[in-house]
RNA sequence: GGCGCUGUAGCUCAGUUGGUUAGAGCGCCGCCCUGUCACGGCGGAGGUCGUGGGUUCGAGCCCCAUCAGCGUCGCCA
């Protein structure tokens, strides 16, 4: 006799004697024969329940999810009763002994259906929830995907290196969890957002290659693609250059791809920040479809369309975005799309349908046909199409030109879940603007380098200053980003003390990090990938929860167990902390 | 914090213009059934329509408030 899972027998078993172990999937009474479906994580097999054996009777009484040890002889199913649509539908088991080893309540909603329950629900019994085949197969993909990305690093000669939780706060960026300390009263750890610089001190360290499937916490608020507490993988080299690094992170994924899930990647598109913003509307396009954007200020020239004027002379943009049998829309249809670009932060949105019988446009008296043309063969769009305006501010008008272009492309089904567009966003700017402060901020961390041969913008012009820095993106998701790293010390300070630091700060907060370039640290770079989203899209999935066994909800709550929830007095007072009451509310 | 959507049976949902006793599928319970695999047949139980208030002769449906979930903007170096 042995043991095997619900997945395993085939014709070539009959005839033996097997023990299968699993949880009852569903159970079909004909009265005078019972068959159960016997699941594990491997699948199911059909066993078979005969008045001639004792455990007849014991099967009258099974309920879906009791869990079950099943002995019996496997045998091939009688001709024509056959299942093709289960890995082990030629045999089925004669059960002749069985042992009940637990019984389950009616569980809240059903494991052997594909139905969605309520999504608190599922999260509150998520061991339940985990049962079903698309989370078994979804944690399965997450698996194999790690898997893949140890096995391609390992084979190169990487090193995955752990790096501390409780690690000190660094500040800007995201909010930081902290964890209060009991022998030094006031004083917290925080938990990293990601290892940046203790990855940065690995390559000073002098290991060359590190990698780490590493836990990153950000205290901000959820996403659909976002959750406070999620895995990246990381990596950082040193003595690399911006194009090593990509052609190494490329490779990786497109062998992960061809590993997991047996798909050829073509080489990852390369684009630059600006680029990808002037036809796309986007640092993330996404680039499953084309739809690009044309700027389009110069066809309306001398317009006496006041909106297109207004914004021409303020020296805005017009930017033109096509959509595909767009034509067909009724007014009622493109008001409500204008509501929509305007919830995306549209000033407005102007219409013109490409129909059979000529054009018609929301300013229907400031659109001639030569415009329509020119738009049309500026945007690709043909008789059927239409063509979407949005005039604003430069960046205001790509940015929501951009996020329209991916609503248009999900009405016109062109983001088909098994497409996978990846590619790279490079030469982004230095420096952002804050908006409250006006102050400058580093648009990715302060331990980027400047671009090659930027270096004396920063006394200049520091907003035109371009960053080592790349993004990697996949359908639309930005799902990692890196940068080559500042080695030289000097030029670390100065970075810092036009971020507006003053040398005390500096040294309070980085200065065990600045200190360490000053011992030969060398040139290095790298990047972390995100895996809860590169898994999410491995497994067609729009949400990120869908590939974490146990996440916290929207408002970053365990559901399951109840966290966060109150410490006892006790608890806080040995961390030396006291609750402030919050404001009641009126 | 803002905005949007959702909340009706254990689960997924329908519920018309405000009008009699709020429905369906699945699940659950009972009985029958020896080749099913979403087994089938017969019967049954199960509802504070998220919560509170209001309008009305009458509210699942209209109005106000509130709670919860999801999505999104802000936020995410």
């Amino acid at each position: 006799m042995t043991r095997r899972s619900c997945g395993a027998l085939r014709a070539a078993d009959a005839e033996t004697v097997a023990e299968l172990n699993g949880w009852v999937h569903r159970r079909r009474d004909h009265g005078g024969l019972i068959f159960v479906d016997l699941r594990d994580r491997d699948g199911l097999t059909q066993i078979v329940f005969d008045p001639q054996h004792t455990a007849f009777s014991q099967a009258e009484h099974l309920r879906n999810e009791d869990v079950l040890r099943a002995v019996g002889r496997v045998r091939k199913r009688p001709p024509g009763t056959e299942n093709p649509k289960l890995a082990t539908g030629e045999v089925e088991v004669e059960v002749q002994e069985l042992e009940i080893l637990n019984r389950s309540q009616v569980p809240p909603f059903q494991i052997n259906v594909e139905e969605n329950a309520d999504e608190n629900l599922r999260l509150e019994y998520r061991y339940l929830d985990l049962r079903r085949t698309r989370m078994q197969r979804n944690l399965t993909i997450r698996h194999r995907i790690i898997k893949a990305m140890r096995d391609f690093f390992d084979e190169r000669d990487f090193l995955e290196i752990e790096t501390p939780l409780l690690i000190k706060r660094t500040p800007e960026g995201a909010r930081d969890y902290l964890v209060p300390s009991r022998l030094y009263p006031g004083s917290c750890y925080a938990l990293p957002q990601s290892p940046q610089m203790l990855k940065q001190l690995l390559m000073i360290a002098g290991f060359g290659r590190y990698m780490q499937i590493a836990r990153c916490l950000r205290d901000e608020d959820q996403r659909a693609d976002r959750q406070l507490e999620f895995t990246q993988l990381d990596v950082e080299m040193s003595f690399c250059t911006q194009d090593e690094v990509l052609d190494l992170m490329e490779s990786c994924m497109r062998f992960v791809w061809k590993r997991v899930l047996d798909v050829e990647i073509p080489p990852f598109a390369r684009l630059t920040f600006a680029e990808a913003v002037e036809r796309y509307g986007s640092d993330k396009p996404d680039l499953r479809f084309g739809l690009e954007l044309a700027a389009s200020s110069d066809v309306f020239a001398g317009s006496e369309f006041l909106v297109f004027k207004s914004v021409i002379e303020n020296g805005g943009e017009i930017v033109a975005l096509r959509y595909p049998g767009g034509a067909a829309l009724s007014r009622r249809e493109f008001d409500a799309l204008t509501e929509e670009a305007k919830l995306l932060g549209a000033k407005g949105m102007v219409w013109i349908a490409l129909g059979e019988d000529g054009i018609k446009s929301s300013a229907q008296r400031f659109i001639e046909q030569p415009h329509a043309d020119e738009l049309a063969r500026r945007t690709q769009a043909q008789r059927g199409d239409a063509i979407l305006l949005f005039a604003d501010a430069r960046d205001a008008a790509y940015a929501v030109a951009g996020k329209m272009r991916v609503e248009v492309g999900r009405r016109a089904g062109l983001r088909r879940d098994d497409a996978y567009a990846f590619c790279f966003i490079t030469d982004f700017p230095y420096l952002e603007i804050d908006p409250e402060t006006g102050k400058p901020m580093p648009a990715h961390h302060p331990f980027t380098s400047p671009a090659p041969g930027e270096w004396d913008l920063i006394e200049t012009d520091p907003v035109r200053m371009r960053a080592q820095q790349y993004d990697m993106v996949l359908n639309g998701y930005e799902i990692g980003s890196g940068s080559i790293r500042i080695h030289k010390p000097e030029l670390q300070r100065r970075i810092f003390e036009m971020l507006g630091m003053t040398p005390e700060q500096v040294e309070a907060q980085f200065g065990f990090f600045v200190r360490a370039l000053d011992y030969g640290a060398p040139p290095h770079g790298g990047m972390a990938l995100g895996v809860d989203r590169i898994a999410m899209v491995a497994c067609a999935e729009e949400n990120i929860r869908e590939v974490i066994a146990f996440p916290k909800n929207q408002v970053a709550r365990d559901v399951m167990m109840d966290a966060p929830s109150p410490a006892p007095e006790k608890a806080l007072r040995e961390l030396h902390i006291q609750q402030i009451p919050s404001k009641p509310k009126n």
